[in-house]
DNA sequence: CCGCATCCGGGGCGATACTG
DNA sequence: CAGTATCGCCCCGGATGCGG
């Protein structure tokens, strides 16, 4: 991108990050850590080829994201963030948590998804209200890849759902996850709707947060 | 901008502010308040009329900005940020920080700066170190505009100069007001390199930030 | 197959001129 | 003062090619 060419530090900060798809790719870096070109593909998508590798160059020219080629018998190279590029993110889920409103209504027709982007909203929005009921296991599953969400001590964390057998199981569309997970729709409400949930009711209720203005109950 | 597309609250919201000048557009509604037209492209050096109108339109469809127009006696338009406009701020704090080191080596040759650029810096990296030490009032001139710190009971805010005469000036070129606020340029380096200080140094000194690793003194 | 580089078409962007 | 109008240009997007 061409500098705005202003002795300021936001404008600068846009000067690096403010180019199309360079808060995106760091999105996809900082949720999935270190990955190969096609992995960003895949999480990106939308971007054009070229665009990815031309940002990724600035971006690595920036120290925002570093690429290590890894020894010989794996041929690909893998892109991180560097520690520069790990201090967005507390930016990235302050825009998150800004961009919530224009989710609530659910997706445009031709809008693409990914699990993972439910990790920052389920870290935000969720909270452990019985931190002395023990740990527990939720499974988010939007269809296209599932996430877990740890429940232990007071402490909410997001991981990849590994052998380990979720306690819940909650799938939906993306739009009625995401509303459970701010608050928007209810449980009742997302089973009428179509929510599938299996094992400890329980559990989730204790994550979830307190009803919106825009959650009824029937 | 063209939409992302993808059911990401991140993308989203850059679906919204990720155009070109927008934040930087919220930043100076941000730092002055309510103002024109002609008023936000002073502050704004670089941008293009069109490109201004058509952001602030796009800005208060998405209910970002709030256009007032004022009684019959004064006759120009005035924006202002709306309520969800200013749960930018954080954000715009954060890009600021993040980008700070990229001004630590000064502006380049054809950079324009404006004073009131000066404000967030100043309320973030500034402290009262000696909160029973009653209030004071510094004047920082960077030559175009000039921005007032008031320290007072431990809290440090920023205001415009009025009639109020400071109790210390420090007058200088952008990058050394910047570099001491930020810890990078010692006082006596700043003095050295052509900074004005009358006044009170204690004040001064009461409220800078512990000399980073780059700040040496002599 | 993965990781790009190249090649266009279209539109966002930048600079200037102009008008109520 | 507050924009609108116009016109290039270059960035972006989509498709394709191609070497390792």
């Amino acid at each position: 991108m061409r500098s705005y060419r202003e002795y300021c530090s936001v404008a600068k900060a846009l000067d690096v990050v403010g180019d199309r798809w360079s808060l995106l790719i760091v999105r996809e870096l900082a949720l999935r850590g270190a990955c190969r070109y096609s992995d960003l593909q895949e999480g990106l998508p939308g971007v054009s080829t070229n665009l990815l590798a031309d940002r990724l160059r600035e971006l690595e020219r920036a120290d925002v994201v570093a690429r290590r080629e890894p020894r010989p018998p794996v041929a690909t190279p893998v892109f991180e963030l560097t520690e520069h590029g790990r201090e967005l993110e507390p930016i990235l889920r302050g825009l998150m948590r800004w961009g919530i409103r224009y989710m609530v209504d659910g997706p445009a027709p031709d809008d693409r998804f990914r699990g993972r982007w439910l990790t920052w909203p389920a870290e935000t929005f969720l909270a452990d209200h019985e931190p002395d009921a023990g740990p527990g296991r939720i499974e988010l599953d939007a269809g296209d890849e599932r996430i877990a969400v740890d429940v232990e001590d007071g402490r909410i964390s997001v991981a990849e759902p590994d052998a380990t057998d979720a306690d819940a199981r909650v799938e939906g569309t993306p739009h009625m996850l995401l509303g459970l997970l701010t608050g928007h729709v209810g449980i009742d409400d997302a089973i009428a709707a179509g929510v599938s949930l299996d094992g400890s009711r329980s559990l989730l209720e204790r994550v979830l947060p307190a009803p919106r203005s825009a959650a009824r109950s029937a």
